[in-house]
DNA sequence: CGCTTAATTGACTCGTCTCAACAAAAGTGG
DNA sequence: CCACTTTTGTTGAGACGAGTCAATTAAGCG
């Protein structure tokens, strides 16, 4: 096995081969607002995973105990809810420079498991180093809480949308948001290569597949968007953001 | 105003009068796993608020800037998304001995409300302070990360209820989370006693009014739960965890 | 070039919302 | 303390959105 050997070679030499200080994600990830000579002590503890994950790969199953958190370097990911098939539900979709797992620190195992959407990249940072250093460098402990607290707020504002929201609203939701994550990575907004299927889309959302597929065409034929399989071109992104902000009923303000 | 003095005077002279220690919520709270003496540091952060709130006042309003944290020392909490009145939206429901406010570090600014169910006693703490002392005192940044990855574990558990769930599931869901969060704190499981609306619950639950109060309706036909206006009983509550834990369809294990 | 999987579209059903009326508490003021 | 209004909760009838079932087309992929 060439490969597997060529693999082990090269993280046992270089754990930081590539320093967080020189990734392209620096301001998207944890080194975000820390001290150049402390970034390579965040480096140090930054293991790369050596076989990128293929399509459909499990970075980790639901249960599994929790020993580290990973940033995706290349790729994405969808987090995945629910033992058995059947009640599967797709949580989360994860872009370069995220950071995924931190849910599993309550109870010391992962309640989601984390699946590769296409070819994946990610780092690899062990909890218990990662608690320590963050203790050592203010500036980590600070964008630790900061991206967790993040977290909170977006998994609330999904809860909004899906408890809520319209299904045509709820698509509208995350195509913009995508889209602005992409844009942050360099990405152009207006044109959304999606990596993950129609169903993942529907299973996220809370909607049918078929549902999710109807809307496509239905914002495509209202000239919202062009869709043609998972390329997704915005052509007015206002129109959605206007279908997102739409006031539904209006009821008055009622006490306590 | 004789209280407003006292109120007062207890401040200024005993901002850790009742040390954390000594609280009977100390194993919930930030506490929970912290030598005795360093506890009597993060009772010197903590701060009663003077008056407590009374039903319907807000703690903070969504917008407000972010300087510190609460905890609910007695009565409770709804949690309020949306600014403008008619798109209000209860995001959470918070009982004594838990932490509210974490949402806002990443932001700078609160996302929700807090607003009181009922008369409401709370501990302020700086988040400035918070976030230093839990560098100083390792299981005060621990217990403050398991907090905070508890939450998103909770809102996560949320998305999926709200968005795959049908509505009487949702109901069954909520009483048995109210129910396990009372008995933590001492309360009978099987005898809560709601503080917040029907109304409160409907938002949270994304669900209509009406449709609450048909399921309460229903539950309480079926023989699971005896409703009087906001007292629940709890009479079957296996049968109520089976209703959460239903499979629905049947789907089968599809790639990436 | 078949085979399997992903995606689209249509017809019908069902759950939940909306509208509307009503009942029971809980305040409010004379 | 009682009539008053205002909340809060319950219940019914009809409408609509989204799910289910089913058939068809279009891609991947070996």
């Amino acid at each position: 096995m060439l490969t597997a050997t060529c693999e082990t070679k090269t993280r046992s030499e270089g754990t930081h081969q590539v320093s967080c200080g020189a990734c392209a994600l620096h301001r998207l990830c944890l080194p975000l607002g820390i001290d150049k000579e402390d970034i390579d002590r965040l480096a140090s503890i930054v293991s790369r995973r050596r076989p990128p994950l293929r399509r459909g790969e499990y970075l980790f199953h639901a249960g599994d105990a929790f020993r580290a958190v990973y940033v995706i370097r290349a790729g994405s990911v969808k987090m995945v809810n629910g033992s058995r098939a059947g009640d599967e539900r797709v949580t989360g979709f994860y872009l370069p420079g995220e950071l995924i797992g931190l849910d599993a620190i309550a109870a010391g195992n992962h309640p989601c498991a984390a699946r590769a959407l296409e070819t994946t990249a990610v780092c690899e940072i062990g909890y218990a180093e990662l608690e320590a250093l963050a203790r050592a460098i203010p500036g980590l402990q600070r964008q630790l809480l900061r991206l967790m607290s993040g977290e909170i707020r977006h998994e609330r504002d999904m809860m909004v949308l899906l408890g809520g929201m319209p299904a045509g609203e709820r698509l509208a939701a995350l195509l913009l948001n995508l889209s602005s994550r992409f844009e942050q990575r360099g990405f152009p907004a207006r044109e959304l290569r999606l990596s993950m299927s129609r169903h993942d889309i529907a299973s996220y959302l809370g909607l049918a597949v078929e549902t999710v597929s109807r809307l496509f065409s239905r914002l495509q034929s209202e000239g919202l968007i062009s869709v043609r399989r998972r390329q997704v071109i915005i052509d007015d992104g206002d129109a959605l953001a206007r279908l997102v902000a739409a006031p539904l009923s209006v009821l008055n303000e009622n006490s306590p």
